[in-house]
DNA sequence: TTATACTGACTGACCAGTCAGTCATTAAAA
DNA sequence: TTTTAATGACTGACTGGTCAGTCAGTATAA
């Protein structure tokens, strides 16, 4: 009358923890359940107690994923003051942490893949819309906090910089993974101090040459 | 002693068509090769006498799409004279182009997951490191020429710009892909003049307040 | 005892790739 | 012109294997 006692969300860690991994390495059509099950050291039949299906484990998984990079970021973020060191110590981080993760980068290409074909099509683009929707806003948010102070030009269109710094990044990353020897994190750093000065007031025009 | 003849080359045409749209729709491994044999009018044993296997395939398929939009874009920049409009020609023509075929797009995802895991992981992960390593390269090489001419300033990081523009690209016709109310031409060309007026050198400061 | 967690063998569906045989076309012999 | 022979493009049933998801039975804690 109260049997055995199990931590679920502990054991839901455990495997999302061990199903990333393979998902990452095999893709999520060619990852198994056996075989996640069996990297996660739980019989297949326990698997399935603790997620419907595979298309759910791999959105659990995903999930997890991307929740501590935007813990990661909006820590960070909170600690700067104007919006372009804001936008620059988000950004960093972004780049740092895929950097620092970047085994785990498949994942998000298995996300895309899946959402754009395929029987979950509908759900996991549903899924990426909203999330590109939320890093858009936040970053035109900040552009828009940037104008509002008189650190940005009023012409500046900040959807339009955010999708492109959203994207970019993106982008970026995914040359990263096919070429580990490149160096975007400096490539970044660079390149935003060229798109700041960009949208800035021109205050100084200290060019050189 | 000359039996039926036919255009192989063409047929090759045909059946590419025809997965494209199948692989796009259904993922590459979701669309099976009966689908593919069945929509191109043709019998899966005719098939396997044209393409090796199922990754050749594909392989064909996402090149006859990669090189119309090479094509297209290499036209199109031949007719500008300065490096930031050819610059400016190239960029917007690439997202007319990927937006005028947006059905097409998938294709590209298919294979950046591909080229993450699974079976053919090596061979696609170098397809796309070639790929991106020429379009760098290309957008470089302009940035470049327009820093010899005088036209951008002289610290500018070329590669750092072409890299990320390349990146930017893909990563706004993702989100355009999960969201087709944007407005990514115009954002484009919006974000671009924001970009060109960073790496320009300081002749007039026309700022709008 | 009893409620619950857990196991792994099993099932049914699916699919890439093969291959033995068919058929339309053409060259050349009659 | 007609017949015959050669060719290779084409077909689709078949094989060998994989895998998601199920379930009957077992282990364990209270």
């Amino acid at each position: 009358m109260a049997p055995k006692v199990v931590d679920k969300q502990a054991k839901r860690a455990v495997i999302t923890q061990a199903a990333a991994e393979v998902f990452a390495s095999k893709g999520f059509q060619g990852a198994s359940v056996d075989d996640i099950a069996a990297a996660a050291g739980v019989s297949k039949g326990s698997l399935y107690s603790y997620f419907k299906n595979k298309e759910e484990l791999f959105y659990a998984t995903f999930q997890a994923f991307q929740a501590q990079l935007l813990l990661e970021c909006e820590a960070t973020m909170a600690k700067e003051q104007s919006a372009s060191s804001k936008l620059q110590a988000c950004l960093m981080l972004s780049v740092e942490s895929l950097h620092g993760h970047i085994e785990l980068f498949p994942l998000t290409l298995e996300l895309w893949a899946a959402a754009s074909s395929g029987s979950a099509r509908e759900r996991f683009a549903a899924v990426m819309e909203a999330l590109y929707r939320e890093f858009r806003g936040m970053t035109a948010g900040l552009i828009n906090i940037g104008k509002a102070s008189g650190e940005f030009r009023q012409d500046v269109d900040a959807e339009a910089v955010a999708a492109w710094l959203v994207g970019g990044l993106d982008g970026m990353m995914l040359q990263y993974w096919f070429d580990q020897s490149l160096d975007v994190r400096r490539w970044t750093e660079n390149y935003l101090a060229m798109v700041l000065r960009g949208i800035a007031v021109d205050t100084d025009h200290g060019g050189t040459k």
